[in-house]
RNA sequence: GUGGGCGUAGCUCAAUGGCAGAGCACCUGAUUGUGGUUCAGGCGGUUGAGGGUUCGAGCCCCUUCGUCCACCCCA
């Protein structure tokens, strides 16, 4: 018979093997123990969702990032992280909780983007959310979790970064154009990277019209000024209906192949567009200045403060920042770094106030972000529930493996003791023995293959126990076994009501 | 979405276009009641799949699938 073909994991599906998977569980239930002791209560909710909870969340453009599809004429998706779910269990179930609500949870969470290095498809992750709290106590308390989760489980080499955003609020007050709007957002860390003038030409890629050099005076002519002042105030119909009946009752005919319709569009486009240019010059003036913004935090903020003067801006996302800092530091000194970074926009936009994200050497020594979280005040009355400030964060699970020192990485228990049955009339006895050790709360195994003493010690060094009891036909007949201390490799014939303290005081050696 | 690398034994990998191999692991025995070593032997493959070139293809060409890495983006 022909082997059946082997069927494989999925892309970007792992198999957590028993020592890696081990670790992560302690990593679980370490970052579990940090929350409980802030008083975080634990939560758990559906891998599977509708499909709406998180289009409403980040919009119809990163749907393309969801395992999302039709079940019997249900839009379902996986969850691709587990805060949207919190939140939707609050409005559902938890609206008459005591404020604020301090959750905590875990679990894995699903993403269909090209796997790499520290990037999978199914992964996991724990966090905490704290509802119905805003202001900066309510931030510096997660961030101080956050931080000092890391530090719970050995990691001490961190950078916290947290930023506020500057950017998209600023963007939003020029009135550009949506996809324009969305286009800068997310070339800011490129204008960090490459400078502006990559990102100048990225724009042109995708809005021709853009003249890098262009100023304001040349795109107006100053007859005709009041009229296109008045068509760029109309709806996209208006305007259209009135172009139309302009031309009409000046009788012009369109004289191309191209219908009428498409030619007033183009022109209203026209008309419409030009106007972008002098507020993308403008917008990427903004961002150059920007771009510095990032580092140590009351210098990093003194100068985020003179630009904010300077166009005249509100200063209170800065003010908010400046408090949150101050509470961050009630909490004591935290083992890594603090960065501000003005820049920051994690490419989200349900985020509203702060936002932070939290880096780590990993074991290759690149930086991996390990944790990321921040505020998200309108979330809840999106999903149907009340005015509620919401903040939360969430750990990678994975990421946090990789970046744990070796020295922090928890040893595994190990088995204790492998009984080993001679015959097929020990085993009665080897099965009551293995009881009895089990009550002591030792890991105990019987070795079943039937292959004689040799390999059951063989068997017994390769799992690791730290002893062997040996039970045969002369040890049964005296009520006795033979206990063998793995290691020093002492071996002495013990009595049955001896044996659970003897094994003890072996294990107990081994350290 | 874009660009690279790699698919050969359970694992890590060899093999000028010319008999598909090694190490590790596994199994058996030396040692029938004594485990880190040693020795002897053994199991193990449609070389990811399909097509093409060739007297002959693991190797060259095409297609396809899988996988890893990087970019974009994200945790």
């Amino acid at each position: 018979m022909a082997a059946a073909k082997k069927i494989s994991a999925l892309r970007g599906m792992r198999d957590a093997l028993s020592e890696e998977y081990a670790q992560r569980r302690d990593i679980e239930a370490a970052l579990a123990q940090h929350l409980r002791q802030h008083g975080y209560a634990p939560i758990d909710v559906p891998i599977v969702e509708q499909t709406e909870l998180y289009l409403r969340k980040y919009g119809e453009e990163y749907s393309a990032r969801l395992y999302d599809f039709s079940f019997k004429n249900r839009r379902i998706a996986l969850r691709p992280e587990l805060s949207a779910s919190i939140l939707r269990a609050y409005v559902d179930k938890l609206q008459g909780e005591p404020l604020p609500l301090r959750l905590r949870y875990a679990g894995a969470v699903f993403r269909y983007e090209k796997p790499q290095q520290y990037r999978w498809r199914q992964f996991t992750q724990a966090g905490a959310e704290l509802l119905g709290a805003g202001g900066a106590r309510a931030d510096a308390e997660l961030l101080y979790l956050a931080c000092s989760g890391l530090e719970r489980l050995g990691i001490r080499e961190y950078r916290l970064v947290i930023g506020v955003d500057m950017l998209g609020g600023f963007l939003h007050n020029l009135g550009l154009r949506f996809q324009l709007l969305n286009f800068l957002l997310r070339n800011m860390e490129n204008l960090r990277k490459y400078g502006e003038a990559h990102v100048v030409a990225a724009l042109q890629a995708i809005y021709p019209q853009f003249q890098a050099e262009a100023r304001e005076a040349l795109a107006e002519p100053a007859t005709g000024k009041q009229l296109i002042a008045l068509l760029r105030e109309m709806s996209d119909a208006e305007a259209h209906q009135a172009v139309s009946e302009f031309l009409n009752s000046l009788n012009i005919r369109v004289a191309s192949n191209r219908d009428e319709g498409e030619v007033i569009d183009r022109l209203l486009y026209k008309i419409r567009e030009d106007q972008q240019n002098p507020k993308l010059r403008r917008a990427l003036d903004y961002m150059a200045r920007l771009k510095p913004l990032a580092g140590a935090p009351a210098e990093t903020l003194a100068r985020a403060r003179a630009l904010a003067a300077e166009y005249q801006l509100e200063q209170c996302a800065l003010d908010a920042l400046e408090r949150t800092l101050a509470a961050l530091a009630d909490h004591g000194k935290l083992g890594g770094s603090v960065e501000v970074d003005l820049g920051m926009n994690r490419g989200l936009n349900y985020y509203s106030g702060m936002v932070f994200e939290i880096y780590c050497p990993s074991e290759n020594g690149a930086e991996i972000q390990v944790c990321g979280g921040g505020r998200y005040d309108a979330l809840i009355s999106n999903l149907g529930g009340g005015d509620l400030p919401a903040a939360g964060f969430a750990w990678g699970i994975e990421r946090l493996a990789s970046a744990l020192p070796a020295a922090a990485r928890l040893a595994q228990p190990a088995l204790d003791v492998v009984i080993i049955p001679l015959a097929a009339a020990d085993f009665a006895a080897a099965y009551q023995i293995a009881r009895d050790l089990r009550e002591r709360d030792l890991c105990v195994e019987v070795s079943i293959d039937g292959r004689g003493l040799r390999r059951g010690l063989r068997a017994a060094h390769r799992r690791g126990a730290a002893a062997a009891v040996i039970i045969g036909e002369s040890e049964r007949a005296r009520g006795t076994a033979s206990l063998r201390a793995m290691r020093s490799r002492e071996q002495h014939i013990v009595p049955l009501s001896d044996l659970p303290n003897r094994v003890e005081d072996i294990c107990r050696a081994r350290g």
